[in-house]
DNA sequence: CCATCAAGATAACGATCGTTATTTTAAAAT
DNA sequence: ATTTTAAAATAACGATCGTTATCTTGATGG
C-alpha cells in the first residue's frame, strides 16, 4: 500500500472513531488518547492528522451531517412518493434504538455544537442548510416539508423526539414520545384505519 | 445565621452553579473544582453536600425540570386560554436567545441524560412525565396538547428547535427554524391575517 | 467558658487532560 | 544500496480530573 493512501486510511479510521466517541460521550466525555486508541493509533499519530481535538470534532460533525444527507438521498431514491413517511419511521424507529455511537449526528452532536465557537456553528449551519434543501427539493411526497424552513423544523422535531426518547428509562414512555411525534409529523397516517368509512 | 440553614444555603449555591455549569459545558465540560469555584466554595465543601459529580448532575437535572414545571404553571395561571400560545412563543423566543447557562434544562441537559446511566434516566423520566401531565391537564387552551404523549412530543419539538437554532451561526437561519416550528405547533396562528376573508 | 461538632478550606492522591518534542520505522527517491 | 522523507510511536510537559484525608474555624450544647 502506498504511503499517501495509508495515511488517508488512518485518518479515516481516526475520524470514524471520533464520530463514535463524541456521540457516545460528548465533546468533553472522551479524550484524544481515547479517540486515538479507539482508532488503533496513539495520540502522537492523532496530531499528524488533526490540528486539535476541536478540529477533529468539527470534522466529525461535518461527516455526521454528510452521512445524514446520504441517508436521506437513499430514502428519496429507493422509495417513491412515500420516501418522507419511510424516513420519519426509520428515524424514530431504528435510528432511535441503535447504540449511541451510531446515532444521528443531528441528534447527538448538535447539542455539543451549541457549546462550540462560531467557527463550528457556521460550519454546522452550512451542512444543516444542505440537508434541509435536499429535503425540501426532494421528490414530491405525502406530508414532506416543501420549504427549507419547514424541513429544518421537521428535522429539529425528529432530533428532539429521539433525544427525549433516549433520555427516558421506560421503553413504553419512549414509544409514547415517538408515536405522538409520528402522528404530528405524518398527520395523514392518523386516518390509516378509518372508523367512519364513507360517511 | 444558624448552622443548618447556612449549610442549606451553600448547598443551594452549589446546585445553582452546577445547573449553570452543566448547561454551559455539558457534564464533561466542567469539573468539580470549577463548579465549586463558581459557587464560591472549594471542592472539599462540594463533597460535604454531594456524594459525587454524577449525583450533583442528577440533582441539577431534577432542579431544572422543576424550574420548567414552575415556568409552565406561571403561564397557565397568568394567561387564560392562550397560555399555551404564549408559552410556545416565550420558549422559542426569550428562552432561546438567553445565555446557555440560563437555558432550559430540557434543551441543554436532556442530551446529557442520554449519555447517563439508568438511574439518571429513570429520574429524568419521572420529572418529564410530571411536566407533560401538567401540560395535558392545564386549562383549556387553543392548540394545547391534551394527552401526555402529545405534550411530550410538543416538548421535544420545542427543545429540538431551540437546540438547532442555537447551533447555527446566522440569526436569520435561527429565526427561520423557530418560525417554522411555531407554525407547526400553533397552526391556528397561521391564519392570523387571512388573505381570503369570507370568500 | 469550655468541649464538641461539623462546615468548609487546604492539600494531596494517582489518573487523565490536550499538546508538543523526540525517536523509531518503513516506504519512496536517488 | 543508500539517502531522504514522513507516518506513527514514545515520552514527556504542566494542568486539571474526581475524590479522599486532614486540618482549621466558628457556631452549638453543656
Amino acid at each position: 500500500m502506498s504511503r499517501s493512501e495509508q495515511k488517508l486510511q488512518t485518518r479515516q479510521r481516526i475520524l470514524e472513531a471520533a464520530g463514535r466517541g463524541f456521540r457516545q460521550g460528548g465533546f468533553g466525555g472522551i479524550g484524544v488518547d481515547g479517540l486515538a486508541k479507539a482508532a488503533g493509533v496513539t495520540s502522537g499519530a492523532f496530531y499528524t492528522h488533526f490540528d486539535s481535538k476541536t478540529a477533529a470534532f468539527r470534522e466529525s460533525v461535518a461527516r455526521g451531517m454528510s452521512d445524514l444527507k446520504e441517508g436521506i438521498r437513499h430514502f428519496q431514491t429507493s422509495y417513491g412518493p412515500t420516501w418522507w413517511t419511510e424516513f420519519v419511521k426509520f428515524y424514530l424507529g431504528a435510528k432511535r434504538k441503535c447504540e449511541l455511537p451510531e446515532s444521528c449526528a443531528l441528534q447527538s452532536l448538535a447539542p455539543e455544537v451549541t457549546r462550540s465557537d462560531a467557527t463550528a456553528r457556521a460550519e454546522f449551519e452550512t451542512e444543516l442548510l444542505a440537508v434541509a434543501t435536499l429535503i425540501a427539493s426532494g421528490p414530491a411526497a405525502t406530508d414532506a416539508p416543501v420549504t427549507i424552513g419547514a424541513a429544518m423544523a421537521a428535522l429539529s422535531t425528529l432530533a428532539g423526539a429521539v433525544t427525549l426518547a433516549r433520555a427516558v428509562c421506560d421503553t413504553a414512555v419512549a414509544e409514547e414520545i415517538v408515536s405522538a411525534t409520528e402522528h404530528a409529523l405524518l398527520p395523514t397516517q392518523a386516518i390509516a384505519h378509518p372508523v367512519t368509512k364513507g360517511k
